[in-house]
DNA sequence: CCTTGAAGCTCTAGTGACTAGAGGTTGTAG
DNA sequence: CTACAACCTCTAGTCACTAGAGCTTCAAGG
């Protein structure tokens, strides 16, 4: 049995988050000691671990949920997982291509201007207020 | 001069949105008519459109800040504006590390399991469930 | 001049995924 | 048995908005 504190070491979530996920739903409600302190099994541990995991990709609390009801669930099929991922996937495919459309701007600006001269002439400044000098469409 | 609706219509920044930019101090407070109303003229207007282009690129309302700061001070080098501009492409450029190695365990994942049979044994679950499996360092 | 309704106003609360802090209680090593 | 690290709950703060309630004003048509 693994106190709070001990669970956080082993998984690199920090206590606070741990009982955030808690109380959110992610994590059943662990088992308590006398003086009402959290007390976890191996398997709070890997649960623990999938949604670090899930988390560090990227996954939404509420995807996350999600899976865990599928893997509570194993005559259902894989395939709702599988559409899960693909979405996060496309997701992530999509920010790195608006990402790489700020970063050509962003050298672009950062180029144009060597750090010398007054403000009021200053590259950085007169293409954030000019979009036409824009190379390529970008919105976050 | 221009109602809060037609300045929203002509940046495309929704009309809450210019109100908590004046709240939170990015924009100047507009002045108001008899009843009330805010009206900008031809300098809300520009002022807003770079707001709403840094915005799109990804710099934070405190970097915007200084940014106005620095074009209200033509005295003061441009080299504050650079810096900004080149803390944010670092920014930008640690994300789509970040989102490369995310992708390709992605694609890992997703392409492990064909949408067939049941979820015990699905890939997804069994991946997000050990990181051992991960060909890259991710996090997010 | 009067009515109507779109557009404006302020204020509060909610979003996601935590994080920080106050103020009190429990577990455990020495 | 004592000291104190670690635990507990609860509230509020973060960022950049967004939504909604309940009210007022502006402008066009009759």
């Amino acid at each position: 049995m693994f106190s709070i504190g001990q669970l956080s070491k082993q998984t690199g979530v920090k206590v606070p988050t741990i009982r955030y996920y808690e109380q959110v739903g992610l994590l059943v409600s662990a088992g308590r000691t006398e003086g009402n302190q959290r007390r976890y099994d191996k398997e709070g541990l890997e649960r623990l671990g999938f949604i670090r995991h899930a988390r560090d990709l990227g996954f939404s609390i509420e995807a996350i949920s999600a899976l865990i009801d599928l893997q509570q669930h194993p005559d259902r099929s894989c395939q709702e997982a599988t559409e899960i991922a693909q979405d996060q996937l496309a997701d992530v495919r999509e920010k790195l291509r608006r990402l790489t459309a700020l970063e050509t701007e962003l050298v672009r600006i950062s180029e144009g201007c060597d750090g010398d001269g007054s403000s009021n002439d200053c590259y950085v400044l007169t293409s954030l207020a000019d979009h036409r000098h824009c190379r390529t469409e970008h919105y976050c």
